[in-house]
DNA sequence: GCCCGCATGTAACTGGTTACATGATTGT
DNA sequence: ACAATCATGTAACCAGTTACATGCGGGC
């Protein structure tokens, strides 16, 4: 009953943990930096879990390197762990788009600032195109984890793929918003 | 200091009522059945919410069609507020994304399973853009709104966009396991 | 000696969902 | 009469972030 600190952390915990041992510290920036692009966990969130995950038996602390720091490793159990968790079905989250539900309100919110969000969402669709681009061609010349790489690689491509069609969309949508009638309610600031 | 029942949740019900006046449960409907593809709000946001926006003259409550019943419309302080809300900066969410953490383990999780996750993302993507090419149709032959019909449409091409870039990405993928050495963690269910 | 980066952890808070309790209206 | 749906609300819980407290080790 007690002791559910959120499957979807211990998943990605005992994920990195099955690539290499790490301190939790380390976790984090891995998590960042390598899943940044479609996950996130925070020390909030890695530590108890890490904690959690020790009690069970599903990793090993051996403190290590220097004084103060600990080196976590998967055990087989939580190899096997890992390999439920992966299994259980992926559970949708409820959408949440700030941007559309601004653009949603146009009418409200103005012609001219539609243009400037979307503006914005291009740029920074470009960013993560070219951010991802980086990266793939980073992994394209490693050899570190050669069985890992292939699924790394799968995840970058949806990366890409929804960079792409955002790009997309904001020209087309730049596009129609400048055939429309002037303005529904960007003149009247006078309010 | 107090009373900041979430900005966004706010934002969601004063636009919705900018539309048109409605009861909670309405809205909960409305919010579903026309924002559902990019948003979604519970009774458990909406009517605290509302009860605050009354609070500062935001929205007036008036009982009338049944008892226990009141319709609710926005006042025009509170069409001020919602114009507040809207320039106010997209807070971006931190990004997790269950079905590439998933794939991104893939060497534990294994290539089948791997290939069953995104043939049903891919069946999932298709029945979103049917869904979406639906709602379009109808959206196209509707006079109720004429000024807000753009800025919808805006976000149902978000939604197509999106939707496409995942069945491209589907199969794209799917091509890559078919030519992955047949499996690295497969044939071993034995330990 | 001092600051910075590594490292571990906790507490408080926010945002949000789920489940429940309650009752009125409508249709059969 | 009874069931289904419309309608309003609350309480309990869950997930997750932020900010804080603490300390070691190394470089300047």
């Amino acid at each position: 009953m007690a002791s559910t600190r959120g499957k979807q952390t211990e998943m990605a915990v005992l994920g990195a943990l099955s690539i290499e041992p790490m301190t939790g510290y380390a976790l984090r920036e891995a998590i960042r930096d390598v899943l940044g692009h479609f996950w996130s966990e925070s020390f909030g969130q890695i530590y108890p879990a890490l904690a959690e995950l020790e009690r069970h038996g599903y990793v090993t602390r051996s403190g290590s390197t220097r004084a103060g720091s600990s080196m976590f490793a998967i055990t087989p159990s939580g190899t096997q762990r890992l390999r439920d968790l992966l299994t259980q079905p992926v559970q949708a989250t409820p959408p949440r788009n700030g941007l559309l539900l601004r653009l949603f309100f146009g009418r409200t919110l103005g012609v001219d600032a539609c243009r400037a969000l979307i503006a914005q969402a291009k740029a920074d669709a470009q960013r993560q195109l070219d951010e991802l681009d980086t990266i793939a061609a980073q992994v394209a010349g490693e050899t570190q984890h050669p069985d890992d790489t292939p699924f790394l690689l799968l995840t970058i491509s949806a990366g890409r793929h929804s960079a792409r069609a955002a790009l997309a969309w904001a020209d087309e949508s730049l596009a129609a918003l400048d055939t429309m009638r002037p303005n529904p309610a960007d003149k009247d600031e006078t309010r």
